[in-house]
DNA sequence: ATTCCAACCTGATAGC
DNA sequence: TGCTATCAGGTTGGAA
């Protein structure tokens, strides 16, 4: 969110809005389309702020525009081109590429098959434009004619809302301190008498608002730490550590550009790199880099995990 | 006071 | 080919 935050700023601060389009009334929408059309058109964003994995947009009348990307959000230039951006409509599926790439194969001549790659390339940038689907909930233009700003989101577990001018809301209100500021005295502090799992606490956005499942999964595997111990039984050391990691891994993850595992894509359309480093999210079974275990996964607050079973103790 | 768990949605993929 | 089951960067509200 902060990878996001910072590139489409300047793509909605200081502009102002001529048009809103939305899809039909969701669970998407805390905000009614109606009421959110209403707020938003001819106003002027005044900037852009994150809070926790929300972006928070003030408005010149005041209010305030609240995004969240939920799971499989997106937030994005309309000159942004991506094949992450695509609907399963306008993209073929797996099954239908190996078909095709096993039927060129017998049948194709390799020069043939060259000349087809090479006007391929040349045509398809025209054709890979991002066309809103019925995924792009929220479309905005604006009055300087320059590029679009789209929210796609395709299982809708994101959140759209608009507060008005000094309204408050308890899912922003409840928020605890950012990860990248956390410390491990204040972990140490949220972390006494609870019985949950290490991993909820850090799941738990009241505690500390930015950890997603990856990043748990990776500070902890960074800190040493198991994801299944009893947050209450950590030691202030541990705490410590544990925050260090959190914050190096979200710090690490910016730097890089987030994670592109399967929706993500930055508001330019660019792919993060994170993914990449990742010591343990999505790798059971094979071998940890530091000892050559089995990463293993479990479920721990309903969420995948995965950890090292040597060197996280 | 916590913790658990189903629900909100859609799509991709693995296995039979 | 198709069908079923499982999994997915999150959060919430109410039950246990």
């Amino acid at each position: 969110m902060e990878v996001t935050r910072q590139r489409i700023g300047p793509l909605l601060v200081g502009r102002r809005i001529r048009s809103v389009a939305t899809t039909r009334p969701s669970y998407l929408f805390l905000t009614r389309p109606s009421a959110l059309r209403r707020g938003l058109l001819g106003r002027t964003v005044r900037g852009l702020e994150r809070r926790g994995k929300y972006l928070v947009a003030p408005l010149d009348d005041g209010a305030r525009l609240v995004l969240h990307l939920g799971m499989t959000g997106q937030l994005f230039s309309g000159e942004a081109t991506s094949p992450r951006l695509l609907s399963a409509q306008g993209r073929s599926s797996q099954a239908e590429r190996a078909a095709r790439r096993s039927r060129a194969e017998f049948i194709e001549p390799q020069a043939e098959r060259a000349a087809r790659r090479s006007r391929a390339e040349f045509i398809e940038p025209a054709q890979r434009r991002f066309r809103p689907d019925s995924h792009t909930h929220l479309r905005l233009g604006f009055e300087d004619g320059g590029p679009e700003v789209f929210l796609r989101d395709v299982r809708k577990f994101g959140k759209v809302l608009l507060l008005r001018s000094g309204e408050s809301h308890p899912r922003l209100d409840l928020l605890g301190v950012d990860a990248l500021e956390l410390s491990g005295p204040a972990l140490f502090a949220a972390s006494r008498g609870r019985r949950a799992a290490v991993k909820a606490v850090l799941l738990d956005q009241g505690v500390a608002t930015g950890i997603g499942n990856i990043y748990a999964d990776e500070a902890l595997f960074r800190a040493g730490v198991r994801p299944t111990r009893r947050a209450g039984a950590l030691t202030r050391r541990e705490c410590a550590a544990l925050a260090e990691a959190v914050r190096a891994v979200m710090h690490r993850s910016i730097e890089t550009g987030g994670s592109s595992i399967r929706d993500y894509v930055a508001p330019d359309g660019a792919d993060g790199a994170y993914q990449d480093e990742r010591r343990v999210y999505g790798r059971a079974g094979a071998e940890c880099l530091a000892c050559g275990a089995r990463i293993r996964r479990v479920l721990v607050a309903q969420r995948g995990t995965h950890f090292c079973p040597t060197c996280q103790r």
